[in-house]
DNA sequence: ATGTAGCCTCGGTACAAGAC
DNA sequence: GTCTTGTACCGAGGCTACAT
């Protein structure tokens, strides 16, 4: 498949992806001329492999390659930017993010009046400034399949986003990947000290029904706490 | 600093019981 | 006999706390 898309925004990328199948071979236009680096972090968060970035006028072209992931649903108006470890097999085959069975964001958030329409990340963007992406874009069954070092890049790509985007606050959905990125097993739930692009980082328990540290109503709570966080941040 | 046991919940599977 | 529904069991998973 050959195809020519001026791309400005993630979110164009985001439809895009959307209406294409993993290994489909998709060419971009960018019609000013971002860094490499952004061309590469904007294409991998929005779920492609970047195969080779040529000049184009004052632009740049792109030949790239459809991902079985998840893509980052991203704006510059985020009030919040809610991040996962990776997305998980279901998800990627829902078509949203903390789609597996026993995943209790939706429900926990939707009752926190974090988003208003179940399972919409779309929605929650557009309505709620709440975006979502991940630590790691590669999809797989657990988190534990994930390396130190696919960890670590994921840190270094949301910091560029986040300090290219600058959401009001960020909030990771899983502290044993927060760990693995930071290499540092002493982290705690909660406000960070490290910071993501210049962006304050709150670490919250992942939703995953798996884990058992955590419920629906300690969710809840936490979801709105961090509303009230994201507000505070915001005025 | 590192390893590991255990908590607690979930999902998948197997099996039994009941309805048609 | 076949299909559907309900139940029990067990391993997997994220995480904490404790041991080394």
């Amino acid at each position: 498949m050959r195809e020519i898309v001026d791309v400005s925004i993630p979110k164009a990328l985001h439809n895009l992806h959307t209406t294409r199948s993993p290994g489909d071979a998709v060419e971009l236009l960018f019609g000013t001329s971002p860094s490499r680096q952004r061309i590469a972090d904007v294409l991998e968060g929005a779920g492609f492999e970047t195969l080779k970035i040529t000049s184009h006028g004052a632009g740049a072209h792109v030949e790239s390659q459809v991902l079985p992931t998840l893509p980052d649903t991203v704006s510059s108006k985020m009030r919040m930017l809610l991040v996962g470890l990776n997305p998980s097999l279901h998800s990627v085959e829902a078509g949203y993010g903390f789609a597996g069975p026993g995943n209790r964001f939706w429900s926990a958030g939707t009752e926190a009046g974090l988003v208003s329409k179940d399972r919409d990340p779309l929605h929650a963007l557009k309505h709620h400034q709440v975006g979502m992406s991940d630590l790691v874009k590669r999809a797989s069954t657990k988190a534990a399949a994930i390396s130190d070092v696919e960890y670590q890049a994921g840190v270094a790509r949301l910091d560029r986003l986040c300090g290219w985007l600058s959401p009001g606050i960020v909030c990771v959905l899983g502290i044993t990947g927060w760990r693995s990125a930071l290499n540092d097993r002493n982290l705690r739930l909660g406000r960070q000290t490290t910071q993501l692009g210049g962006r304050t980082v709150y670490v919250l328990p992942n939703p995953s029904g798996l884990n058992a540290h955590t419920n629906h109503a300690d969710l809840v709570k936490r979801f709105k706490e961090l509303m009230k966080i994201a507000d505070i941040s915001a005025s």
